[in-house]
RNA sequence: GGGCACGUAGCUCAGUGGUAGAGCAUCACGUUGACAUCGUGGGGGUUGUUGGUUCGAUCCCAACCGUGCCCA
């Protein structure tokens, strides 16, 4: 007998350590199925699980439960990516509790203290996501930096260098001043702040007048080499090809027209500070202009400034420029402005471009058969409309900066010789073995400091966590990849870059579709954050309510394109619903249920035949759903028909049926109910593991038991049972509708019994009575039906049924005035449907373009609403 | 500025070219041998606004209003 209720917190630990005991959920190598595999977008190492995480993992568990299920050869690779900006703060903020100093390490020091941190507490989420119950094979974990990963990094490197699609160029890019090295244009966020215009009068050589610019950014000046104007601003058209003199530099810049410049803007004219500012870099090269660096790595005024400037950070050298230009008299005017200032993704600090030597990869080049193969298929979105967002980025797409300044990640495989001559190979002995050839002699080797981009390994993700680039049993068997589950905030980060990839080392798409989910929000539609504090812990929702109804509430609120607002109620709904099943099966156990194959073909009891319709229906949309990643609509279709039929109805049914006394009825409805209840289960078990694997143990007296495990069950096939006599049971299911609403609405006490009384009624009702009276009783707390005409002094009520005349007998009960509110109440509602039908059919255009069936079935309608009309008018009549 | 979503019951959300649904909340009745983590029933909607296409629009189209996100 089962407990009184489920208790997750009991048994879920227990339930996975033994799938994982009995690698339940390693990929098959050897046999010969179908396959389908997903490879686990990569947690950062120092990551923890948040909502975001729980989502997307178990929407990657439901597909990879369901088909494994369905006999596919499944691989759901897990792993973790080394997260170089995000590790290293975590170490540093480590070791200054300890009192060391990140400066006072040697590389080899630092990477190990990172190694040590990373054993020690940097898998953290691996648990968690076991938690959650996701059944990844964990014997195939991988890491980014581990040896395989690496060498597939370092091989990919040099081919990349060597096909021309790598190269090393002084460019300006995005420096974060605190992080102390470069990132990419995606890790910038950008910013409306309200900040200053000020407005600048720069001298114009050899004359009396002056070109008044508009920065937000005075302290730039310092390097300025150029102002610009529009060419077609007739303000300024005299001064182009003029020198105007650099404040407080006192150096002379020319003046150059430029599309560019917006004549609507500021004063018109910019100053031009090619060094420092991405519109004016491209300016400055295409008016060959000197570029002036005057920030250090800090962000502080380099040598290339005034002495009483060098070493003033950027905002104390704004204050200084501002009050010294207050003195020369030439600073015009300041205004409130709002502009846009690029912040650094990890560290908040305020982005500097700056002027120097980076690695880049020539993403346009990659780009071309990454556009093509979304275009023609080979890789599908889901939903759709995803591939415009990735085609929009790929079409624009810049130079990818990989090199890092960072000491944890993929050291760069190039090496200098004494000459700055670069050597780019896998190992460092084949550096050398280039090196001693291009000098002819033996020379000293530099490796490159820098390390790559942690997205740089990721983008090998599908293949590399495969065993490429050995020609492994793995990626012959599972490459290309099913389905890519993620979020569509890294589109751009990791799918685009995975699909550049892939394509170009493996020659093949890295997965047949990604599946692009929303994001969690908090119930408000708030993102969540940690700085709002709006944070709702997946873990903490874990202890309360279980992984179960956590995962049940996330899929059946995971519809396409939209977000998700989580509430805790919404999850206790979910852990309620679970109950509802334990106690369904409780109900099962005491009816002595037991499961045996069914011959669908010889089910005799109607009910039965019912259920396994209802069932089947049931079982192809869930499936159908799940094919098609309408997640939500799987749970919904699951949930209906388990509650709302399976239990509401069909268990109530089968509590007459063995309180008959026919033994075959009764033989079948245990083996039916079996039959059902266990393929419910199987089906739930995608999205709750936990407790229906638990139910399969604790009742297997009742399921199906050829399999020791639910894990282990087959996917239910199709079912087919003759429909005939559903429309009986649906008039049966009406009537007791009909009958619950009248009692309720005639305040009849639910427990009160009473008679139900009939007249005029059709032949098929007729049987329904016949064969189903014992139903009815139960179902409607009645004690008799008999047939007989109204008589006002029984208290007769009417319901309003569509068939015959149907009356309770409320003698005692019965408030005359009342029934008459609620006969006219009806009356209206009937009354209201007939005249919008009316106005259909009377309408010539209806009648000339409406389809026939339609037409036929709102005649249908009307006919029905006239027969109520007359029926209640009779019983209004009939109260006097 | 460009683009993409979204606007349906008090709340959170499904859905459909022909009777608009669910969960939660709410109200009434109820502890009958699975379940009060429950049962039965009720109330609650001008489907954001205005036009257009159509016999018919909540659904398709356009504009507008509002909200959110992405890109510049």
């Amino acid at each position: 007998m089962l407990d009184k209720y489920y208790q997750p917190d009991l048994v879920e630990e227990k339930i996975y350590k033994q799938w994982e005991e009995d690698g339940d959920f390693k990929a098959p190598i050897d046999s010969k199925n179908k396959y389908y595999s997903i490879v686990i977008p990569p947690p950062n190492v120092t990551g923890n699980l948040h909502m975001g995480h729980a989502l997307n993992n178990m929407l990657q568990d439901i597909l990879i439960r369901f088909y494994r299920m369905r006999g596919r050869d499944v691989l759901w690779q897990p792993g973790t990516d080394h997260a170089g900006i995000a590790t290293e703060m975590v170490v540093e903020r480590e070791l200054k509790k300890k009192k060391v100093e990140k400066a006072n390490l040697s590389r080899e020091e630092f990477i190990e203290q990172v190694w040590k941190w990373k054993d020690s507490s940097g898998n953290e989420i691996i648990n968690q996501l076991k938690r959650l119950g996701c059944s990844c094979d964990w014997s195939r974990e991988r890491f980014t930096l581990d040896e395989g990963l690496s060498n597939s990094v370092r091989h990919v490197f040099v081919k990349l260098y060597k096909d021309g699609l790598i190269y090393k160029d002084k460019r300006l890019s995005n420096w974060d001043p605190k992080l102390k090295t470069t990132i990419s244009d995606l890790e910038v966020i950008q910013k409306e702040v309200s900040g200053t215009l000020w407005y600048i009068n720069y001298k114009i050589e050899n004359e009396d007048g002056y070109i008044t610019i508009a920065t937000t950014r005075p302290e730039t000046m310092l390097g300025d080499t150029a102002i610009a104007v529009h060419p077609k601003d007739k303000r300024f058209s005299d001064m182009v090809g003029k020198f105007a003199i650099l404040p407080i530099v006192e150096k002379r810049i020319p003046i150059v027209a430029d599309e560019f410049v917006k004549m609507d803007q500021g004063s018109g004219a910019v100053k031009i500070t090619p060094a420092h500012d991405f519109n004016d870099y491209e300016l400055g090269k295409r008016h060959k202009l000197e570029m002036i660096n005057i920030f250090s790595e800090n962000a502080e005024l380099n040598k290339n400034c005034p002495k009483e400037y060098q070493g003033l950070d950027r905002y104390k050298a704004r204050e200084k420029i501002i009050s010294e230009l207050k003195e020369k008299k030439v600073l015009s005017k300041e205004e409130e402005n709002l502009h846009t200032v690029p912040y650094g993704d990890r560290s908040g600090e305020v982005i500097e471009p700056l002027l120097t030597d980076q690695w880049f990869v020539d993403a346009k080049k990659l780009s071309v058969e990454a556009i093509n193969n979304v275009k023609n298929g080979n890789t599908k979105f889901i939903p759709k409309n995803w591939d415009k967002v990735y085609f929009d980025w790929m079409e624009n797409i810049q130079p990818w900066c990989v090199s890092r300044q960072l000491t944890w990640g993929h050291q760069i495989p190039a090496w200098y010789g004494p000459d700055g001559n670069i050597f780019v190979e896998e190992t460092g002995e084949e550096a050398h073995i280039s090196a001693n050839k291009y000098y002819g002699k033996d020379v000293e080797l530099v490796q490159e400091d820098d390390v790559l981009d942690t997205w740089f390994s990721s983008a090998l993700w599908p293949f590399s966590t495969l065993g490429w680039p050995e020609k492994t049993a793995e990626l012959e068997k599972y490459y290309p990849t099913s389905t890519l589950v993620t979020g569509f905030d890294i589109i751009f980060f990791w799918v685009a870059r995975m699909m550049m990839m892939g394509l170009y080392f493996t020659k093949k798409v890295p997965f047949n579709e990604v599946y692009v989910h929303a994001l969690v929000r908090d119930e408000k539609g708030q993102k969540m954050s940690k700085s709002k504090g709006n944070v709702i812990d997946p873990l903490v929702l874990m202890d309360e309510f279980g992984a179960d109804a956590l995962r049940m509430a996330l899929c059946s609120m995971a519809a396409q394109g939209r977000d998700i607002k989580l509430s805790k109620q919404r999850i206790e709904g979910y852990k309620n619903f679970i109950n509802k099943i334990w106690n369904a099966v409780k109900l099962c156990e005491l009816n002595k249920c037991f499961y045996k194959e069914i011959d669908s073909k010889n089910i005799k009891n109607i009910f039965n035949k019912w259920i396994l319709s209802e069932y089947e229906n049931c079982r192809s949309k869930t499936q159908f759903a799940l094919e098609h990643y309408r997640f939500n609509e799987a749970a919904t279709e699951l949930y209906k028909f388990t509650w709302n039929i399976f239990c509401d109805w069909y268990l109530e049914f089968s509590k007459v049926i063995y309180l008959s006394k026919n033994d075959v009825d009764i033989e079948e409805t245990r083996n039916i109910t079996s039959y059902v209840l266990s393929n419910i289960l199987i089906m739930f078990h995608p999205i709750m593991p936990f407790f229906t694997e638990h139910l399969w143990h604790q009742a297997s007296s009742i399921l199906k038991s050829d399999t020791l495990k639910i894990n282990k069950s087959e996917w239910p096939k199709v079912v087919r049972v003759d429909k005939q006599d559903n429309n009986k049971i649906d008039l049966l299911l009406e009537f007791i509708s009909s009958i619950r609403s009248t009692r309720s609405e005639m305040n009849v006490p639910a427990n009160a019994e009473i008679d139900i009384n009939y007249s005029r009624i059709s032949n098929e009702l007729s049987t329904i009575f016949d064969e189903h009276e014992d139903t009815i009783q139960s179902l409607t707390r009645s004690k008799s039906i008999t047939e007989k005409n109204f008589s006002k002094d029984e208290g007769m009520v009417q319901v309003i049924f569509n068939d015959g005349l149907i009356y309770l007998s409320l003698k005692g009960i019965i408030d005359f005035e009342k029934e008459k509110i609620r006969l006219q109440k009806s009356l209206s509602k009937v009354e209201n449907e007939m005249s919008k039908i009316n106005d259909k059919l009377k309408s010539e255009n209806f009648i000339q373009n409406a389809p026939k069936e339609i037409i036929d079935e709102q005649k249908n309608r009307h006919k029905e609403y006239v027969l109520s009309k007359e029926k209640i008018e009779t019983a209004i009549k009939s109260l006097g």
